[in-house]
DNA sequence: GTAATAGTGTCTTTTAGACAATATTTC
DNA sequence: GAAATATTGTCTAAAAGACACTATTAC
């Protein structure tokens, strides 16, 4: 209550701290662009696929690009903007419609190189987007060819500004990523067969496993109760498969 | 060679684009200030701790706080400033001394919150790195009371900023990574034995290893080569230890 | 019936952990 | 000799991988 407090060491200048504040201006620093930039995964026709811009500006005229964005920075220091997730989240909205807050979003990290944009210095942080494929279709992405479209991440080669070095840097994260924690199922439809997971695994690993010794490494998961299983069946060439669901969907 | 390019599609444009590079002025949005802060770990008494500065300055005058800094950006697009893990190398030798190249130093991630500094919006860039006890002796923090110091993280409770959620990211990240690759060498002196190792273990994990089995896990590492036998032993209060080394330490 | 693939079972190796036992040194 | 701890060894269980086998459906 008192306001009145004159010198102390520790916690008691509380308003001396305040008239600080108050008197704060910001130094003319150079301060670099700061950017969000999105690696928008899904798979498509088997394969592990980023969502990619056409750039129509300068530079890179015309090659493709991860999407991203200028963050928000408010006008002062009670208004500072926007945070860096809900930017990505942003982002994400705007390139594919996906609004919802259940699609999987998590930092990759900093990227900021001196160079890596011509105009001027940026900072890049970029995340990491998974996408179930049903919901992938539905997106502005999903459909014909519009500015911005998902792509096999193996086909395409040139990509604007340091590009490829982020999406890399995202495919590892992935492939490490899906050892430790059930990140497949973000990129698994709503219910699947084993073999349809197990297909997710392969894709996202590059590599073919045993149906057998998935499906102990799955039974496990089932235990566990990350999985659980429904009356459907999946009709298939030969025999039906039983399906199942993914326990506890959503991360905030 | 040719300097006059007009319309074309693709790669053509590369005058057009230097065109545009050159009348490029950077618009006047709000950009945050980029600082890069550290957390400097290493073993002491037993302890794992961080290196901490107390603030001199409002705000959060009198608290502890990360070491860090702006990130340099330069003038114009040609000087673009340094790189990001460049700052926090320069950094880490001004807190410490330590300007050897080979001490570990890699990024955690960004930390944006707006209102995280009250003065105005700053986008943190989080690094960590690990500084063997026997280095950490010699440096500035290693010494007497001076404005920078190792504690053990354990004990220090109030930090400036977000500086409290970068610390426990830092401290989880070094967790994780302790089971993947070969950091425990990083934080353990030139030579040691089986069971000093173990120590760097144990106080990384928060928990008691079994000798027995520690060790087998040990001798695995001397059979890929990661570790190497020496001739000397280490007196102890009972029966002497050999020592070891490991094999391959620095990544540039 | 035949092809295809869902689903089961077996065997081996690796790794981890619990824990007992032995060996060698200091004091 | 006693205490301490370095070092070795044993046993069990969990997990992963190679691979053969059986069951059930579509056609």
């Amino acid at each position: 209550m008192s306001q009145s407090t004159t010198r102390k060491t520790g916690k008691g200048d509380k308003s001396e701290e305040a008239a600080f504040l108050e008197a704060y201006r910001p130094g003319d620093f150079a301060r670099p662009s700061v950017t969000v930039d999105l690696v928008i995964f899904t798979i498509q026709e088997g394969a592990l696929s980023a969502l990619f811009v056409t750039r129509g500006e300068h530079p890179f005229k015309g090659a493709l690009a991860l999407p991203g964005g200028f963050l928000r920075v408010g006008k002062d220091r009670h208004e500072q903007g926007e945070d860096l997730i809900d930017a990505a989240r942003r982002e994400l909205a705007e390139e594919t419609g996906l609004g919802d807050s259940r699609i999987f979003l998590t930092q990759l990290g900093a990227f900021g190189k001196p160079g890596r944009d011509p105009r001027t210095r940026v900072v890049s942080v970029a995340y990491v987007a998974l996408v179930r494929p049903e919901l992938a279709q539905k997106t502005v992405g999903g459909g014909d060819v519009t500015h911005a479209q998902f792509l096999d991440v193996d086909k395409v080669h040139k990509l604007a500004f340091d590009h490829a070095e982020i999406l890399s840097s995202a495919r590892a994260f992935v492939r490490r990523e899906l050892m430790t924690s059930p990140i497949a199922f973000e990129l698994t439809a709503e219910t699947f067969t084993i073999q349809e997971l197990r297909g997710t695994y392969e894709v996202i690993l590059g590599e073919v496993l045993d149906p057998g010794n998935f499906r102990k490494r799955f039974l496990r998961m089932l235990e566990e109760g990350i999985i659980t299983e429904t009356r459907e069946m999946r009709r298939t060439p030969s025999k039906p498969a039983r399906l199942y669901r993914f326990a506890k969907r959503n991360r905030g």
